[in-house]
DNA sequence: GGCTAACGGTTGATGCAGAAACTAGACTGT
DNA sequence: ACAGTCTAGTTTCTGCATCAACCGTTAGCC
């Protein structure tokens, strides 16, 4: 959100004035803002509701799901997920206790630990992807054409370059790299 | 995020065949997950570690400087910023605590109650609205074409509509409604 | 008037997110 | 071999978000 342009009058920055955004670009900005809270609380309480899970456990089990052999070690689950390690680390606990995933421990480096994708979290996950991508494709994609998603993509990856973020690797199938 | 295309093969739901994302769509996709929560994450800690405002807080002394008396009824305010009652009714309470805020009760309707800005609020706000925006231009509006933010907007408030979330309302001055 | 429903707001319980401190194992150079 | 440093992951603490239940008030309605 932004401020009121009043709030400028009568007030000088000395170091460097400050361009406030212009009335369209508060307009997209106050929507991007709204979408992306309105529609993350939509998907985390329909899922709850559907299938009890939360939008960080199916942001999980997708994840694993992505990857050839459905186990990742925590870090490369961390990365992928940009999360903060401890967050990952209670989660995944969480998870393992409701038998969606299983911990194993790493022969070769004693530190570390798998997260593996059991039947029961894939068979959760295959319950609740329909309806999800039901929601995404109402809300965004079947709404869209061709031209703006390409285009709605390259904003996004230049804005996650700009916050010096890695985008997200999806593969040419469609997999996460 | 989605299903690995891979988790359909053998597997037919006889309701409604699954229409999942094509390539192009995940990668948009993906990105506006990174994008939502990488930066609203970077807004949340400059904004706590530059000016110990988390973005909730942010969110609250805009839409109160946003509006001529810098006073809202509490419904009002939980209209605009789309909250659940009970977030609201802590928010307010802690930001009072701290004095960005004062509660003042309401004489036409015993049950209601006014949150006013205080001038530490305005302070605040107006030490913190100058980094704020220099993030969001960086981001996301300098590198934008005005085409682009027109498209952008569009695409958004198309999504809140089907979202059946109304739009958030800026005047032609750069004020909220 | 009196009954009911809806509204405005708070509270309690629970679970989750973030920062920082911590443990233990692995790597590096000498 | 061993001191210093780095990496993987967990834990502790604290604050915030959500859900449901709740209370007092107002409004609708006959």
């Amino acid at each position: 959100m932004l401020l009121n342009q009043q709030l400028r009058i009568g007030k000088v920055y000395l170091m460097d004035e400050v361009k406030w955004l212009s009335n369209d670009e508060q307009v997209a900005w106050r929507s991007w803002l709204a979408v992306n809270a309105q529609l993350t609380a939509r998907m985390n309480r329909d899922l709850q509701a559907k299938n009890g899970l939360s939008l960080a456990d199916y942001d999980v089990l997708v994840n694993l799901t992505d990857v050839p052999d459905r186990s990742l070690r925590m870090y490369e689950l961390g990365d992928k997920l940009q999360w903060e390690k401890s967050r990952l680390s209670r989660q995944v606990m969480r998870m393992a206790a409701r038998g969606l995933v299983e911990r194993r421990e790493c022969l070769d480096d004693r530190r570390g630990a798998y997260v593996d994708l059991t039947p029961a979290g894939l068979e959760a996950i295959e319950a609740a992807a329909p309806e999800h991508v039901k929601l995404i494709r109402r809300v965004m994609f079947d709404a869209f054409t061709p031209e703006e998603v390409a285009a709605l993509t390259k904003l996004y990856q230049g804005v996650l370059e700009r916050l010096e973020v890695k985008a997200p690797e999806v593969a040419a199938d469609g997999s996460a790299a």
